[in-house]
DNA sequence: CGGTCTCTTGACGGAGTTCAAAGCTAGTGG
DNA sequence: CCACTAGCTTTGAACTCCGTCAAGAGACCG
């Protein structure tokens, strides 16, 4: 159990068999069917999740009452509302699975304690977040510098396996367009 | 020297003062003029940023031949571009102070040693990403939540201290928007 | 099959950009 | 300390990207 979680620590650093006794007992597993729900606005944000297969999306509704998707999280990524888990204050995201999906997470008491019994996983969820945090400067730049046609030719060429995965209307929200005016975009780029 | 890092540092975990000895060691202090570069687009970003007072900007030359900014650095922020830092490869941003600036560095392999030697270290740089996340997961929801007009008004509105000490233009480029447009925005709301 | 999602199409409208020019501010050197 | 200049801000008109609305065409699932 865990293991996609235990061999994806072990890439960054290295383990004792007893540490990752310690990690099985504090990170529990969870199946996910297509559409369930592991957080809810308003709710505040228990766990870390980490994919182990699958695909999970961070989204909000917005001010015009449609569905904004943030992020998507695929196997081996991690996610959670930061700021919620952080000061288990009330969420601004939902966080829901897109297809059958089975997920480790530990919630943030769980979190504390584990990184005080093994002190070494400090340096791994820097890292983590740290390299979390290069790819988002690098999402803010191509938001401020492509339009929203290169964004979507960008987008479907360098992923094109994870673009044919999820439904249009969720590409469209992802790069903060129209359904519509995403359709027009494909139509012209045969 | 360094004594507002430290004292930084202090807020999150608790250090010895051997500690603190070797953390000075590892830190440099670097005063920097208004238009002084730290980091230039295309050079290794060869340092992890802390601003002791003053302020730095982040930002990029966009597709349009204008400067884009992406991030600034106040008081009490880390700033770098995390991709080319934790990669040692070459940066897409531009790293400049705005205004006279006191800034701690720490070069790459320096950083490294550090956290090796004073590892609670690693609970604090963790602490800061991951509270950078938080902001950052923030940042893009107020992106796709808010027309430019409304992005204008909670800037003003939520640091208008900071308004005042920086040129329009800039504020303009951190909004995404153009200084024109920005200029029939304020007048609309005086 | 029948109904509910999803994707497409096209006409229209509006938020924000572009370009050009004029007014204003602040820094610099004499 | 003034005068000059370069850069910042404002204005307005024309334009464009992208959203909105409404309706139709597929696609999927019970």
């Amino acid at each position: 159990m865990n293991s996609n979680l235990i061999r994806h620590i072990g890439k960054y650093i290295s383990l004792e068999n007893s540490d990752i006794d310690v990690i099985n007992t504090y990170f529990k597993s969870q199946k996910l069917k297509n559409k369930e729900m592991v957080l809810q606005e308003g709710q505040v944000c228990k766990s870390y999740y980490f994919v182990d297969s699958g695909c999970l999306r961070m989204y909000f509704n917005n001010n015009k009452g449609t569905e904004q998707i943030i992020q998507f999280a695929l196997e081996n990524w991690w996610i959670t509302d930061y700021f919620s888990f952080a000061d288990q204050k009330p969420a601004e995201y939902n966080i829901q699975a897109i297809e059958k999906t089975t997920a480790s997470y530990i919630d943030y008491l769980s979190y504390n304690k584990l990184l005080k019994e093994v002190p070494v996983l400090e340096t791994y969820f820097r890292i983590i977040a740290q390299r979390e945090l290069a790819a988002s400067q690098k999402r803010l730049k191509l938001i401020f510098d492509l339009s929203k046609e290169d964004m979507y030719l960008h987008f479907s060429t360098s992923f094109p396996q994870f673009i044919q995965r999820i439904p249009q209307y969720m590409l469209a929200s992802f790069l903060g367009i129209t359904p519509e005016y995403l359709s027009e975009i494909r139509k012209k780029n045969l």
